[in-house]
DNA sequence: GTCTATAGGTGGATAGAC
DNA sequence: GTCTATCCACCTATAGAC
């Protein structure tokens, strides 16, 4: 079924993101969908396709969210604050953002999960330069250097923050970073 | 020999730094020392008791550099930028900073290894605020809030810009971002 | 200190019945 | 689609000889 292969990518995501991507098996995966390990194999022949498929839906959904700020708030940094709030929704269940996770175990991935993981980083450093872009034309929004720069300091810190706050199981770590580097952008 | 001792610390770090804590064994640190794995637990009897040496080790090796800093270094800008430059040493050998690795794992680390973790952030960001304050202090530099969150901010936007860096094989992400932070809590 | 031998467990993956 | 059975490789760890 379907809903097999999805609940399949739900518990991956979620071992993913709590534990990484080495420290989850297919055995993991059977025992909470109450099948057997074998099955999984069935809807993810090797555990390849199953990162690249976990990381491939991460990042359009992801990327859906992204979108959904876009249309529904207009003042550039509120769109950032809502940019933090999706990494503060992970970290409320004690997840880290799963290209922060993969990135970090980048070494050992399959060539395939690889190019999820830059993907997801280019859809993302790309939205932020657009909003930074726009803020600063707007006169909401104040750096020094270009957008896509700025934009990359800021995804690289947030997902810095998102590590730290989760260590210390303390999500303040992560609103602060959000705070202080939105500050940084605004006007004075 | 305190030599093996010293050579398996050292391999370990290594890998851990490249591939992470989960995906290293003693089965490969035996290899390329040249012995057998079972002789890699007279050492250290269980991973977790290597763990926790090897990030204390490299914590305190690290707290060292950061005294050097400090004594050979008097303005507050340069001291960040050669903070930074700790991290760009690494990246250059195509590594992350030791507890940037295992504060992502950090489910699955041993309570040992978690606590040497949490002392690495603690030391390093205490340092960072250190010479935040003294530099606000002296005029060389300004920010708004307090030294130690901006230290925390800092040196998790540190950890989250090598990973980015190392993810691209770009070392020129934490070069920009060691750039733009600074300038950040530079005056204006 | 290092070795051989070994234990018990888990990993990803496949074949073939149902 | 899921199962049983099975494979081989690898893991951490221990016992005891050298």
């Amino acid at each position: 079924m379907m809903e097999t292969r999805l609940a399949l990518l739900d518990a991956a995501q979620e071992m993913a993101q709590k534990v990484g991507y080495n420290a989850f098996s297919f055995n993991d995966l059977a025992r909470r969908l109450g099948i057997k390990p074998a099955s999984v194999h069935y809807h993810f022949p090797t555990k390849g396709d199953l990162g690249r498929a976990m990381m491939a839906r991460y990042r359009l959904s992801f990327l859906g969210r992204l979108h959904e700020i876009e249309t529904g708030t207009k003042r550039a940094r509120a769109r950032l604050k809502r940019f933090v709030g999706l990494f503060q929704s992970a970290l409320a269940t004690d997840r880290l953002c799963l290209c922060g996770t993969l990135a970090t175990e980048y070494a050992t991935l399959p060539a395939a999960v690889k190019r999820e993981v830059r993907r997801f980083f280019d859809d993302s450093e790309a939205w932020l330069a657009r909003v930074l872009e726009e803020g600063r034309r707007a006169g909401q929004l104040s750096f020094d250097g270009t957008a896509p720069g700025a934009a990359r300091t800021l995804f690289a810190a947030f997902e810095g923050a998102m590590i730290s706050a989760r260590t210390f199981g303390e999500p303040a770590r992560l609103e602060e970073a959000g705070r202080w580097l939105v500050a940084g952008v605004s006007p004075r």
